[in-house]
DNA sequence: TTGTTATATGATAATAATTCTCCTTTGAAA
DNA sequence: TTTCAAAGGAGAATTATTATCATATAACAA
């Protein structure tokens, strides 16, 4: 992903483009493990020295609300952000931090079938997101 | 579910019974809907009006590594509380902070075996949980 | 029943992630 | 170039949660 993507990404939604913003969606990208706010500062930092707490936090907010990026939930009391916005799927370690991406067009439309004959009552459905805990057999 | 039920709940974990135990414990059963510390002391400060906030998060902990209520991560920062034991899924308002039970067995022996067959690499699942966003027809 | 003791509670301070405020800077359009 | 709405920086504030520690109490034994 060349800086020249990630420039037109941000201009294709209106927003201004800023070293900071192109600084973050770069990290989020690179980093490719569901970082978090301080992953990502501490990723930057090198290259932007002077880049403020809030401000990665006003960016993520940003690119998060113009669809850029998503918010990724964790057990524990921080949030975590994810540059792949196809929708996928999360393997969880039920030992660590660690989260992964898991793409199944397969299970998707086995899941599409499924709620689309059967239907929930009372419920209209937009997404759905698989959260699978378990161990992963390969560090990293 | 009698006081006397909650009670030996406690009792089978090898907990000591407080009366702080017993009413939150109780307070996340009959509100049943996954509430928060803040509306647990809410629902209990008319009996307990001199319970500590510290005391609903520590029994809140303790009821939680007992496995006698689960944690529900939400999209904001806040955690909450349910006492539904059996595996089973959640329809999130894609609009409001409501969080409603999915139990469906179907679909987990569904997942279950379309999973056993096709597994995932490097992985071992130990639980699947879908987080259903959508919205509701119904009020409430 | 009473005494003992490990454990739980209450009060309050501390923490940590995130948000807010307000002033300064800057990207981009004219 | 000039203009100015939008974005960034610095630090305070907020909010949910956790830690600390003195006091109270549930469980068990005598
Ligand atoms: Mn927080
Ligand atoms: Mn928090
Ligand atoms: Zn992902
Ligand atoms: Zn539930």
């Amino acid at each position: 992903m060349k800086v020249t993507e990630i420039r037109n990404k941000i201009i294709e939604k209106g927003l201004k483009v800023t070293p900071q913003r192109i600084a973050i969606l770069e990290a989020i990208i690179k980093l490719n493990n569901h970082p978090t706010a301080e992953n990502i500062l501490d990723y930057i930092r090198d290259n932007h020295p002077n880049i403020a707490t809030a401000t990665v936090y006003k960016v993520l907010d940003a690119l998060a609300s113009n669809k850029l990026i998503k918010k990724v939930k964790t057990e524990r009391d921080v949030m975590r952000y994810d540059a792949v916005m196809e929708s996928h799927h999360h393997l969880y370690c039920s030992e660590s931090d660690r989260i992964e991406d898991y793409k199944d067009n397969e299970l998707n439309e086995l899941l599409e079938k499924y709620f689309e004959t059967k239907g929930i009552p009372d419920f209209q459905i937009e997404d759905i997101k698989l959260q699978i805990i378990g161990k992963f057999m390969t560090n990293r």
